[in-house]
DNA sequence: TATATTTGCGACCGATTGGTCTTAAACTCA
DNA sequence: TGAGTTTAAGACCAATCGGTCGCAAATATA
């Protein structure tokens, strides 16, 4: 009972990997069956087919995703500082990966629209949870009267998700850091000017 | 002599459109024969394997991206005119698309990142391009008086692009436009108020 | 330690993958 | 219109795809 709930986390965790860098149609069977060293009946014995273990590793992924941002903002005394630390976790992803290849969110998102309709659906709802997460940090600082009153709160959450990984794509591609350095300087700017009383 | 061109265009085209909706792992051989209406032969007479069809794909279609940046600049009188046209032209990636999927650079440069590196060259190359050609508006402008002296134009062009970029991540997940129609107010709105002087 | 159960191996399966090659049809050009 | 060339068909190929299953080894329970 126990060993197999080991070998089911260590597929999970490596074929999330997999399927993080390489995407659901570049990740084979025997792709997961090298990186976890099992063989087809270890890997089958856990899950039913290929979809499953995608959802599988997706859900696991994207939970630890939520963590960070969780644990992170759990120390923050204001809204700016949770800003702050949102912008914080957006470059760790790339920095001290939670799974290598960026953000599982919106790789999956990017990945499976289009060929893996379980799998979008999941990416979606994340990706909107977590804009709806900053949103309401967002207007929690402006209730409480630390952002200025006019500040719209999704509108903002949107730009500040939207930018951050789009910044991440772009770090991930050019394979350097600089984009999302400078994306998180100038949002860390924007709140300074735009959002502070 | 003729006849051979037009057919080399259908499948760019025919593929571009599976490419950048289901990836390339995710995009067959048969695929491509069905979205034709060719056989294998009519296929492989023009290409001689399934990675030069997807590189030719790519540069098509983003020469058509770059083709429409320029055309909708042609009529412009001076750099706020032209990134509020730049802002547009990535609205009409969705709107009104290139390629049915989403920006073809920018997808291209998600899927084929650690799995293909000919193809993810080219999407670097070209991401790298858009960015510096939106950093020239920029700089024209701030050296023109246009914008405020201490505008940083590489910065700002990258922020631009990662907003809208993944604004139109964001959309394409959630078959809905709202993402990147609030990231161009965002974003124009950020012109008349950062920008200008 | 004996028994029952869980776990994982690996041979095997049909379907599909990207790709080749021969041949006939379609087209070009004189 | 006829000769020469380009174009596309489609049978065929080895390799790989996702998935099944019987069986032995490892593990948990008593």
């Amino acid at each position: 009972m126990e060993k197999g709930k080991n070998t089911r986390e260590l597929i999970i965790q490596k074929s999330g990997e997999l399927f993080n860098t390489r995407g659901y149609h570049g990740s084979s069977m025997s792709d997961i069956m090298n990186a976890t060293g099992l063989q087809k009946g270890g890997i089958y014995n856990h899950f039913k087919n290929k979809d499953e273990i995608a959802e599988a590793a997706f859900d696991f992924h994207y939970a630890q995703v939520l963590a960070r941002f969780k644990e992170s903002l759990a120390n923050c005394q204001n809204s700016v500082q949770k800003l702050r630390a949102i912008i914080k976790v957006f470059q760790s992803i790339l920095e001290n990966p939670i799974v290598k290849g960026g953000c599982p969110i919106f790789n999956t998102g990017m990945d499976a629209t289009d060929i893996h309709p379980s799998l979008q659906k999941r990416a979606k709802l994340a990706i909107n949870t977590l804009v709806k997460y900053v949103e309401i940090k967002i207007e929690e600082g402006r209730i409480e009267g630390e952002f200025k009153t006019d500040v719209n709160a999704s509108d903002t959450a949107l730009l500040l998700v939207s930018t951050m990984e789009g910044a991440i794509m772009i770090s991930r591609v050019n394979n350097s850091k600089t984009a999302l350095t400078n994306a998180a300087e100038l949002m860390n700017n924007y709140i300074s000017t735009q959002l502070l009383k």
